[in-house]
RNA sequence: GCGGGCGUCGCCAAGUGGUUAAGGCAGCGGCUUGUGGCGCCGCUAUUCGGGGGUUCGAAUCCCCUCGCUCGCCCCA
C-alpha cells in the first residue's frame, strides 16, 4: 500500500512543537484577559459572498488564493483566509453592535492557497483581536500597544513597528486619482505586475518591492499629502499617543497592505530574523467594513499576528521545552501485579499526580530502564509475590546511586503520594 | 502561478554506473526467567519518494510525477 501524506502546505504539530505554542497561546490569553476583552469563535466556513465583499475583489487573497467550493446543498463556501470579515459578520448577525463598543479576541487556523514557504503555510494560524465601534484615536493606540506588549512579553527582539495613515474614503478617492495619472504618464517605467495594478488597485503599486518602481515612487504623489485635515489630525493624534506610551515606530508611507477594508491607521509589526515573510503583525482601522458587510455604519480597528512566524522567532530564544514528566512510573510483572498496577495508577491520578504505566509486561529491567529514561521522579515496582503480601517498593530515580529502594504498603504508598 | 536547491531505515547520514546499500542515534532482544542510569553482544532498508526509460548492470545517467525547501508574487 503506498502510504498517505498530509496535503500540501497542511502542517502536522508533533507533541515537541505544541509545547511552544501552548505557551505563546497562554502568553496571549493573558494579554487578553488584561485588558478585559472576551474571546469569540466563529466558523472556519463561511459564505465566499462574505469574503468577496468584506476583503475585495481586487485583492490576491480573493483573487487567487482562497480555498472556495460548493457544499451538497449548491452553497458557495470558503474556508476563511482571514478572520476579520467572520467576527464582523457575527457582530452584526447578532446584534452585538446595539450594545455598544465591544472588543473581541479570536483564534485560530486561516486557509490560503499559496506555496508554501519558510513563515507560510496553507493552513495558518492567526490570534487577533477586533475593537468594533471605537472611533478615537486612543483606541488605535490602545490596539497597537496590545500587539506591542504581547511580542516583547514573548522576549522578541529586533522588532520594527510600521505605521502610515491612508485616510479616509474621499481622501483615498481623491489620492487614487491623482496617483492614477501621475502614473499613467509614466506607464511605460513601471513593472508588469505594477501595470496590471494601475487598473485594479491603483494603491497596491506603493509598496510594490519592485526596485525600479520603487525609484520612480520617489517623485510621486503621497497620500500623507493627499489627506484632509482631519486626518491628518487624528493621525497625528495617533503618532503621539505612541509616543506617550513610549513605543518605538516609523512612518512609513508606502505602506498600503492588502485588504481593501483597510482606512486612517495601517500598520504592520516586521522582525529582522525571519527571512522573506518577516511581518508577524498587521493589521489597521476598517471604519467603512461593517456598513460594507450590512450592518450600521460603525467604526472599527484590529490586527492578527501569525502564529507560524511567532513560533519561528519563539523557538530561536527559547531553544527547548522540557517535555512534561511523570512523577511516578510503575513498572509491573505478572498477572496479579498487573492488576494491582492499573488500580495504583488510577488511584495516584485521581491524586492529582502524572502517572506513567508501563504495560510491556517485559522484564523488570527493561521497565527500569524505561523508567529512567522517562525522567520520572519515582518508580513503584509491583511484583506478584509482594503485591500477594501487600509490599511495593518504592525507588527514587533522581538518587545519586542506584539504590534498592524502600519496601512500602499500600496504603502507606498512598500516604506518600497524597 | 513562476524560478532555484533537495528527496538513501523513525531521525542524522556515507555511497555519485559493477558482487551482500557504511555508520551513528532511537527502537527491540540478550548478557541480568524479578530490579534503573555504564558497558558489551545481536537484530532492525531485497531497497534508495513514486513511475517509466538508457544500460550486460543504476540509489548513482535521462524523462515524467509527487513531496520538501528557499525565493518571486502576496500576506500573518
Amino acid at each position: 500500500m503506498e502510504r498517505l501524506q498530509g496535503l500540501r502546505g497542511m502542517v502536522d504539530l508533533l507533541p515537541q512543537q505544541t509545547a511552544l505554542w501552548q505557551k505563546i497561546e497562554n502568553t496571549a490569553r493573558h494579554h487578553f484577559k488584561r485588558a478585559a476583552i472576551p474571546e469569540v469563535r466563529t466558523p472556519l466556513l463561511e459564505n465566499t459572498e462574505l469574503f468577496l465583499r468584506g476583503i475585495g475583489e481586487s485583492t490576491d487573497v480573493v483573487g487567487k488564493e482562497m480555498y472556495s467550493f460548493l457544499d451538497r446543498g449548491n452553497r458557495n463556501c470558503t474556508l476563511r483566509p482571514e478572520g476579520t470579515a467572520s467576527v464582523v459578520r457575527a457582530a452584526i448577525q447578532h446584534g452585538l453592535l446595539t450594545q455598544g463598543p465591544q472588543k473581541f479576541w479570536y483564534a485560530g487556523p486561516m486557509f490560503r492557497y499559496e506555496r508554501p514557504q519558510a513563515g507560510r503555510q496553507r493552513q495558518f494560524h492567526q490570534i487577533g483581536i477586533e475593537a468594533l465601534g471605537f472611533k478615537d484615536s486612543r483606541s488605535d493606540v490602545e490596539v497597537i500597544s496590545i500587539a506591542w506588549d504581547l511580542l516583547r512579553d514573548l522576549g522578541l527582539k529586533g522588532l520594527t513597528l510600521e505605521i502610515n495613515s491612508l485616510g479616509d474614503l474621499a481622501d483615498r478617492l481623491r489620492f487614487r486619482k491623482d496617483l492614477i495619472s501621475w502614473l499613467e504618464e509614466r506607464r511605460g517605467n513601471l513593472d508588469a505586475s505594477s501595470q496590471d495594478r494601475l487598473k485594479s488597485n491603483p494603491l497596491r503599486i506603493l509598496d510594490s518591492k519592485n526596485p525600479s518602481t520603487q525609484e520612480l515612487l520617489k517623485d510621486a504623489p503621497s497620500l500623507s499629502d493627499a489627506l484632509g485635515e482631519e486626518s491628518k489630525t487624528r493621525f497625528e493624534q495617533v503618532k503621539e499617543g505612541l509616543q506617550n506610551l513610549k513605543i518605538p515606530f516609523k512612518l512609513n508611507p508606502l505602506l498600503v497592505r492588502g485588504l481593501d477594508y483597510y482606512t486612517h491607521t495601517a500598520f504592520e509589526i516586521t522582525s529582522n530574523q525571519l527571512g522573506a515573510q518577516a511581518t508577524i503583525c498587521g493589521g489597521g482601522r476598517y471604519d467603512g467594513l461593517i456598513e460594507q458587510l450590512g450592518g450600521t455604519a460603525t467604526p472599527a480597528i484590529g490586527w492578527a499576528l501569525g502564529m507560524e512566524r511567532l513560533v519561528l522567532l519563539t523557538s530561536k530564544i527559547e531553544p527547548e521545552i522540557k517535555k512534561s514528566e511523570a512523577d511516578v512510573y510503575i513498572v509491573n510483572r505478572g498477572a496479579k501485579a498487573e492488576s494491582i498496577a492499573l488500580f495504583i495508577t488510577r488511584s495516584l491520578r485521581l491524586k492529582n499526580r502524572i502517572v506513567e504505566l508501563d504495560s510491556s509486561g517485559s522484564a523488570f529491567s527493561k521497565q527500569l530502564k524505561r523508567a529512567d529514561k522517562s525522567g520520572a521522579r519515582w518508580a513503584i515496582i509491583i511484583g506478584d509475590s509482594e503485591a500477594e503480601k501487600d509490599q511495593f517498593i518504592l525507588k527514587d530515580l533522581r538518587s545519586e546511586k542506584v539504590s534498592s529502594g524502600e519496601t512500602l504498603s499500600m496504603k502507606t504508598l498512598f500516604q506518600r503520594f497524597s
